[in-house]
DNA sequence: TAACTTATTGTGATATATCAGAATTATAGT
DNA sequence: ACTATAATTCTGATATATCACAATAAGTTA
């Protein structure tokens, strides 16, 4: 019997991709802050690997604008966009748009259902008030159409763009009222537009989810400032 | 008097920038055919690197679909997505379509009198019969209402998204009909309706214009095979 | 000749070394 | 003490050296 090629379902990362990981998770969540300075050396120290693939794993970080390469200066964390929402949340409202639409074209009944599950999930955390969960679950709903559109494209522009907003929504988490019946009711809607393979009204339903959220977040750093 | 520092103008890029853009150019083009093995030593011979450098630039290409590195095994150029056309030019059209409807918020009127004259050359290389000079006039048009858009993340994906798009335009380049009057007027009508501060009906123009490219290109690819 | 085995090579991944220029610190002169 | 200069450190960029593994070629046996 041949022994199975290390353990499932452990991807066994190299090490630029498990410092670049690393790395993005600390800066979407702000473990990095914004601004700080970050040492090829200290990292590859931290992860007992040689500056090579750190380097690697930061140059991928900077073609995702979540670090600055400065020539003959430093690396360093970006700041958080606070004052660019728009330009960020409005490519994010039209590409999720785009993927409603493509959703309502192809989706099943049993996925309809998920889609109903992951909004009664998104619809409890809210009541359980914890900002964290919430914007988890909302993002497990997305996350979810993003899949069943399934257009590559599509999903990768907008799990980099969404992780700039997360990053945003991170950083006003504790102003942040995440306490939004509307939200829960343009969920609803979408997923009847998107059931009734309507794509028109999918891809508007959507795209005016997003940018009422924008507008929430614009209004909170308005008042933060 | 302190002498200018190089010649203005040249970027004196270094060596990772330099072999990324060649090899970039090579691939859209087809100068490097699909499939194609690359071998890293060759390229870093060939422009007279060492490997980090093209490495480096082997996988920001990577990131972007234009090679693809098996680990382990080899790196190649990636197959031309002749399979995925709308899976490419649904996002183009949407994030075109964005870039439209931000344009409407905040042109100029010398920018639109330059949309005019953009256009008109569209025109002229159409009336030419040059299928590589009219891709290159309908390219800078759209490029232009990408700077007046002036969104860092919607130019970048749909510079991206649009380069695959060249590469398959580029593949049949020889059967493509350029001879489109209808190209010309909805240019003309995206013109109209972004100098008209019209943003809802610059981006279905501008949206209609790229599925209309999308299916002409696609019965295009039906009647090759 | 076909199939199996072994040697060689190519390649991705990583580590280490070097270098130039900027930033920083230390030092000396006023 | 303050400024100017020199030494040092840091960092980005590049080069070179290994290493493991896969693919391929070469050789060997049936």
């Amino acid at each position: 019997m041949p022994l199975p090629k290390k353990t499932p379902n452990s991807p066994e990362l190299n090490a630029k991709d498990r410092v670049y990981q690393q790395l993005r998770s600390w800066i979407i969540t702000g473990t990095l802050a914004p601004k700080e300075k970050i040492s090829d050396q200290a990292i590859a120290a931290l992860f007992g690997v040689s500056r090579t693939p750190v380097r690697e794993a930061l140059q991928l970080l900077a073609t995702q604008e979540f670090v600055e390469m400065i020539p003959r200066s430093a690396t360093r964390v970006t700041a958080v966009a606070t004052d660019r929402i728009s330009t960020i949340y409005r490519p994010l409202a039209a590409l999720q748009g785009l993927a409603a639409e493509l959703a309502a074209e192809t989706i099943t009944t049993a996925e309809v259902e998920q889609l109903n599950v992951l909004n009664q999930r998104y619809e409890q955390a809210q009541q359980q008030n914890q900002p964290q969960a919430v914007l988890l679950a909302d993002n497990a709903f997305h996350d979810y159409i993003l899949k069943i559109a399934a257009n590559p494209y599509v999903n990768e522009f907008s799990q980099l763009v969404d992780a700039h907003a997360q990053r945003i929504e991170n950083f006003y988490l504790a102003q942040l009222n995440v306490q939004q019946p509307d939200a829960v009711r343009e969920h609803n809607e979408i997923i009847t537009a998107i059931a009734a393979d309507d794509a028109v009204a999918a891809r508007e339903r959507m795209t005016q989810n997003w940018l009422r959220s924008m507008h929430l977040l614009q209004a909170c750093v308005d008042r933060a400032n």
